[in-house]
DNA sequence: GTAGATGCAAAACCTTTGCATTTTG
DNA sequence: CAAAATGCAAAGGTTTTGCATCTAC
């Protein structure tokens, strides 16, 4: 390889990044990471510890940053969790949603499927224009479904 | 009007509070009332300066413990809003969602309607059992999509 | 070389909590 | 009268911010 960087750890966020026109920084790079190690959701708390397992000298702030620049690029979707609390999900740049498991904490992908048809109609009686909407379902994945007693 | 308390400035909310066998205190009917003198969706932190300018001399506390009871009672409903920060809506003791408009930030009630029926058959599809759904619509009201240029 | 990102630590924020006092039923 | 709610203020945790320094382009 040359010194041309970018051919190395390359990833979906990442090059998302670049598409984007924002700088591809270590700090980022390392989060962009982190985020991909993850398979459910996680709060900023949590990516803040993994960095620190992970031996990653990434500061808080930059965390946040990171997260709020992914969040913007739509490469995670912030969400809130029922007890109120805000976390993190990677999410494909298409629209979606997540069904999170109230079991074990992971959430699947779910697709928009006939909702948006659905609100769009519910919208209309109401008299309302729908622009966006966001869904957050709950229950049991497959696993703890099938597992749970 | 006798000595009889209760008669006086009662309303739904704290009709349902005295139902629920939870007791009827004064703090408690002055946030009912501005929780009924509010439209739309409104966060703690204006409820509280809503208090302040009514001249109610409630705490911070008691208004956060008050809301934290409607809400168990299902009388005031827990939302977030895109920007992160969490807000309730006065709604009625049924299934529904809301819908923000994202102009005049009123909420209007839109029934669950056909949304349960279609959540569970893609649950179903995803393998996963739907426990609870959390639906948020941002749009344009009647009013503002109307008289929006 | 320059605009932009980082790190640190302090600040700001919102929400919860403890405890003595007051109120409700 | 006893149990529960209130108010105050301080604690708690999370997210943001300022500024000097460093990095990517």
């Amino acid at each position: 390889m040359t010194t041309r960087p970018g051919i190395e750890a390359t990833g979906p966020l990442i090059e998302a990044i670049a598409a984007a026109g924002e700088r591809v920084t270590l700090p980022r790079r390392a989060v962009a990471r982190l985020v991909a190690a993850r398979d459910g959701h996680f709060t900023a708390a949590q990516l803040i510890d993994d960095a620190g397992a992970a031996g990653e000298p990434i500061g808080r702030a930059t965390i946040f940053r990171a997260l709020d620049l992914f969040a913007t690029l739509g490469l995670v979707e912030r969400l809130d969790l029922p007890d109120g609390n805000h976390a993190f999900v990677a999410c494909e740049p298409v629209h979606h949603h997540h069904a999170i498991c109230t079991r074990c904490g992971r959430s699947t992908d779910i697709a928009d499927g006939a909702l948006s048809d659905v609100l769009t109609a519910i919208g209309r009686q109401a008299g309302f224009r729908v622009t966006a909407h966001r869904l957050e379902v709950f229950g049991l994945c497959a696993d703890c479904g099938v597992a749970g007693s």
